[in-house]
DNA sequence: GAAAACAGTGACAACGTTTTCATGGAAAAT
DNA sequence: ATTTTCCATGAAAACGTTGTCACTGTTTTC
């Protein structure tokens, strides 16, 4: 079938043989007038039962669905949310998504999710994009933009972000506290009794990543022991340069007796080169990671490592924003604090 | 700043504080008509020199966005495709989603992602939610949706997916070829003397599971050997689903040399159970896996297992969309074959 | 030097909705 | 029996675009 010449959508040739029906079609099929198939569409207004059956009907046999983008025109509103995310392929993104789209369900809000690949002129692009879309809320995981740019964005739509903090109209960018994290990776190092602990720390543009570093420091000074500057080499927060900061740290012949890695993807970089120079974890090094990943508990042996609450900030995420638009839901999430999870890559240093 | 009365937008009291500027606000700004904006906005004909200048600085000094959902109901294209996904967290579907992010790149087309969660009404509700922001193409990746359904949704707009075999007009649904996958890797087992080789399956309405085993068997066939279907136990593709299966064969006490997971994740499931038994990889027990996943290079051992060609997979999807959509773009993506990748989990059977 | 071609521009009609407003008739009140 | 109230309904005006059409001038052509 081809396009018919009652309804001749300049498209339907291009893209498909069936014509896309309108709300006057239906109108027309069923023998009202669009405003009352508006009516019974959205459930706006009482109308008679009959005209309810018939239009009911029409829908149904010719497959009827309201253009959402004269929907949107017309209402200003476009019952999306867009997610900058940094990575498709990020665990750690991907887990706070989970959260979101958990948080979202049945708010009748959809989230559309954009890259920006930590490079600041993506994201400002693909923000914008998103806000060409005229999304109803924005959710900023990370990346390089500036403060002073989410604060822009917040006066055109309800903003919500991770890794920084801010508050404001509109505005609600909560980090969670990876000195903390730091700290207790490595007051757990330091409590077993290891002395010269190696630290293979993340990008240093990354903030988290600087947070971490602060907390392994914090932790030194707490027990008083001096943190050799020596023993910190800079991955990139995956497997790859995990692997790489290790094979130089060990390179350097300097002696230490326990890593913190910057997270847990950079501790399997690092535990794969101990592997292949024979040196086994925990026996003749300990280590930890940072982010429990859903893999970390399945490695051999499992990873001790630091859980982060990812799923939590992503439904906090979700309802904070869905509060500043006046859908607020139920109960408030709590964010838990950042956890220690003991499990077997960590021994008392001997 | 509150909304000025002269441009008095409804929802900006509801959502920030910056009024929305359109085409209108621009031309007058400029001193020009709407027409002229548009046709600068567009590039779609010469103006004078003066007035582009003019229009451009107005642009510039207003923001101004041109409102996507008022350019797609006036052209019937949204520039976006739809991709079903299973779960934001698949490494799997996410790396194909690389893949086609890649793919799509500068072609103007941005994707737009949902979830259905292997559930087929779940998948329905979200694909109708797809077409009705009136999605120029459709991304299916697996699930459970019928041929049929497929079929329908291609007759509104392009649909391309993976996980069956289907062609049509505005459809290409393609599948990597899993049983020659399952075949690869027992073969591999076979070749180095292993006699005895169990199985941890994946979901059993899964058709890359069922795939697996049948090459599982093929090879089986072709050497001679007999498999023991007692030596084949399902799990979930998930890591618990792997260790419950690979706990249940350990405790069935039948003795075999090789175990072949249908995937990574299962594959760390059990080599986490063979770990907690005492029994050492490769030299008890040799393991397979499916999948490639990032992670496996960098487990300990290293994992052998048959890489799947997911990024050029997704990178042909989005092609082959970009065809049907007449932005056919410049030389055709080849998907490789499925391939062993020969680590450190597999040695020959004393 | 007149006719013809053309380049630049603005008015205006769509696109598919939702919603206001007016209207007609039925039910309720006098 | 007449007025009032009320309810269901349709006509029409937006929402912000783009593209057609008509209308100017200006340039080319014979």
């Amino acid at each position: 079938m081809v396009a018919n010449t009652e309804h001749p959508s300049q498209y339907a040739s291009l893209t498909g043989d069936t014509p896309i029906v309108t709300v006057t079609d239906v109108a027309r099929e069923a023998g009202v007038s669009v405003s009352t198939v508006s009516r019974i569409v959205n459930g706006t207004a009482r109308v008679a039962d009959d005209k309810r059956l018939a239009v009911e009907a029409a829908i149904a046999r010719m497959d009827y669905r309201p253009n959402l983008h004269a929907r949107s025109l017309k209402m200003g509103t476009s019952m999306t949310i867009g997610i900058l995310t940094q990575r498709i392929e990020s665990p750690v993104f991907n887990r706070v998504m989970l959260g979101i789209e958990e948080g979202l369900m049945d708010s009748g809000y959809a989230p559309i999710i954009v890259s920006g690949h930590w490079n600041q002129a993506e994201e400002t692009e693909r923000v914008r994009l998103l806000m060409a879309r005229r999304v109803d809320g924005l959710v900023i995981l990370n990346g390089g933009l500036t403060d002073a740019q989410l604060i822009e964005f917040s006066s055109r739509q309800p903003v919500v972000a991770t890794g920084r903090r801010l508050q404001g109209h509109n505005l609600n960018a909560v980090r969670l506290d990876n000195v903390h994290g730091g700290y207790l990776a490595t007051r757990h190092l330091l409590s077993l009794g290891h002395r010269r602990i190696a630290h293979i720390a993340g990008p240093d543009d990354h903030s988290d990543a600087v947070d971490r570093y602060m907390g392994f420091l914090r932790a030194h000074e707490e027990f008083g022991v001096p943190a050799d500057p020596e023993l910190v080499f800079q991955g990139d927060f995956n497997e790859n340069g995990g692997a790489l900061a290790m094979a130089r740290l060990l390179d350097s012949g300097r002696s230490f007796s326990a890593v913190f890695a910057g997270n847990d993807q950079s501790a399997m970089g690092a535990h794969m080169v101990l592997y292949r120079r024979g040196l086994r974890v925990p026996e003749d090094i300990s280590l930890i990671g940072f982010d429990n990943l859903p893999v970390s508990a399945y490695l051999t042996p499992p990873l001790t490592t630091v859980h982060q609450p990812l799923y939590e900030m992503g439904q906090y995420l979700a309802q904070s924003l869905l509060a500043m638009l006046g859908k607020s839901a139920g109960e408030e999430i709590k964010v838990p604090d950042m956890e220690l999870v003991n499990r077997e890559t960590v021994k008392r240093c001997v």
